[in-house]
DNA sequence: AATACATTTTGATATTTTTCACAAAGTTAT
DNA sequence: ATAACTTTGTGAAAAATATCAAAATGTATT
């Protein structure tokens, strides 16, 4: 294993969990062992790019052979702590709120929905993918309760940033925002955003220099 | 205007709806004009950075000024192609599909939902947000009908790859990708994976090694 | 047992991206 | 009109990231 104290780039950390879900996919085929060759075949990223990756947290392959699936898929969800089962909860149970809380790739990724939060009387007490949800007011004492560490944002812009702050104030340490808009959180909070505008823009962009029509 | 030939980088095309989105908030609360330095501090992004990514594009700043709120919108606008009402249809009316469709921020953007798909019997003919439901056996009559080029699919894994086939037929340019695995397309079309687990799995990355408890 | 082959690990190199620093150009104050 | 600011645009430097290449190690073959 490698100094502690290296910082691995984001770059990398983002490539993980496609090693990560690639690998789950080989090993649900039988195979035991695999190359970087053909893992970067299946993933679309050069050989050279995933044994750089995988070296900067140690040495798990063995030359002349390649990576044991199952070891590998061991070692990169300790590595992303996807072994320990994060307890989650989503503000905002609106399309979005409801198709995450829908979402079965998460569970199966060790995260468990133990909460939703909204403010519409009409579905607060009701129950999403068998989760309740719970008023935004009660979230003071629902995530130290049920040991919640990650926020799931989905509600307006407008009102992100207090919930964010709200969720701070709780005791949460890492948020997935997907709300258009930056928030501003103390530096020991991870966050994450998610923007689903820039996927479709840039395939705007490109689609503009490929199609006729325009001086772009 | 710089040569047309030089390649931006994905980087600064990821940027670029975020300086966008960000400029047209700039303008509803009134300002005409703005520094690169007070843009940034509003993105969370260095304000050489900014101007370095649009002077890859043309001149549109002005010395001892600042830039043009409504003229940079413009600017940017076009440059992303965003001008041009693009026609888009999501492949796959689930949780996630029918969550898009009701996403507001899209039509903001330029981008009309013009059909949506799903072999589902029970959901087949109806509408989201007002746009018809097809059967996905009449992608190859619809999307050339209404001019469709951009397609969105949130099928399961499984079906994506042929989803992506049947678009491609049909003739779609440009594919935003859901489902968590490796599509293959030919080099004209446009693909953009938005792969939800990354996000989440990072923050399980940063707070593993932030929290006690684990060896990382 | 020796040779050929496969594959990882890793230091070195190349490339890409960001940051720096300053000239150019415009604005404001005196 | 001049001087002092402000802010952009951009070449140069620095930093970050990816690729290359070869040593190390293991496997398969003769």
């Amino acid at each position: 294993m490698k100094d502690q104290h290296i910082v691995i780039s984001k770059a990398t950390i983002d490539r993980l969990p496609l090693y990560f879900r690639t690998l789950r996919n080989v090993q649900e085929e039988g195979l035991e062992i695999i190359s970087s060759e053909e893992l970067g075949r299946r993933i679309g990223i050069t050989p050279e790019q995933i044994r750089k990756d995988l070296s900067l947290f140690g040495e798990f392959g063995k030359k002349g052979v390649g990576y044991y699936v199952r070891d590998l898929i061991r070692n990169i969800g300790e590595i992303l702590g996807l072994h320990r089962n994060w307890n989650i909860a989503i503000v905002g149970v609106g399309h979005l709120g409801w198709a995450l809380a829908n979402y079965q790739n998460f569970s199966s990724l060790g995260f468990n929905l133990a909460a939703t939060f909204d403010v519409d009387p009409g579905i607060v007490g009701a129950r999403v993918n068998d989760v309740p949800i719970y008023h935004l007011d009660e979230m003071e004492r629902v995530i130290p309760e049920k040991h919640i560490v990650i926020g799931v944002i989905t509600v307006p812009a407008e009102f992100a940033q207090q919930v964010a702050n709200r969720l701070i104030k709780a005791g949460i340490r890492g948020i997935w925002n997907f709300a258009p808009i930056k928030l501003n959180v103390p530096d020991d909070v991870k966050l994450v955003n998610e923007d689903l505008s820039i996927g479709l823009s840039s395939i705007s962009y490109y689609l503009s220099r490929q199609l006729p029509g325009d001086k772009y």
